[in-house]
DNA sequence: AAGAAGATTCGCT
DNA sequence: GCGAATCTTCTTA
């Protein structure tokens, strides 16, 4: 299965709404790996959310997939998220994970080598891409972390891009 | 030890 | 649009 990511939140060093701001636990170890590993974690009872390191080893830090274009292995897409709807395959961070079947057995998985789980270069010309404030967070409400590809179908959420004065 | 919050989703109205 | 589902983690609200 493959897709191309239209849709991401930052977690910078620091930031209050970040999990590693009250330091490393069992759960977020591996947001305190070097950049390119996987960070997965279980919220809600319901959901898995799968996040790309992206700072040097023990700052603690990464990015949060929201949404991704499925390009191959829908079938399978539909299956793991048992609907037909194409565009809510992926459509949210939580049927993101779903879709692709992340769950804690990728937690610290290198996504730069050769593996389960691994990041390509975009093959498709890079789109126009917006900002807007983070989605469900309830502390750092206001910083404009959270990118998107403005005209692609499926990112979740509002897709109009704030002004940053 | 207990309780609340949480980077969400789904189904119903 | 709203609320329930569901469970792990961290705080003491």
């Amino acid at each position: 299965m493959t897709g191309r990511i239209v849709e991401t939140e930052a977690y910078p060093p620091g930031d209050r709404s970040g999990h590693s701001y009250r330091g490393r636990t069992a759960r977020n170890g591996s947001l305190f790996l070097d950049k390119g590993f996987a960070y997965v974690y279980f919220i809600y009872g319901t959901s898995y959310m799968l996040n790309v390191t992206s700072e040097e080893p023990g700052v603690g830090a990464g990015v949060l997939l929201r949404a991704i274009e499925p390009l191959e292995g829908i079938n399978r897409m539909k299956r793991h998220r048992n609907t037909e709807k194409l565009r809510d395959l992926a459509r949210g961070p939580g049927r993101l994970a779903a879709a692709l079947q992340i769950n804690q057995r990728l937690d610290g998985v290198d996504l730069c080598a050769s593996g389960p789980l691994w990041l390509g270069t975009a093959v498709r010309e890079t789109a126009h891409i917006g900002a807007t404030v983070r989605i469900g967070i309830t502390r750092e409400v206001d910083r404009p972390l959270r990118f998107f590809e403005v005209s692609n179908p499926f990112v979740s959420g509002p897709r109009i891009e704030i002004r940053i004065p």
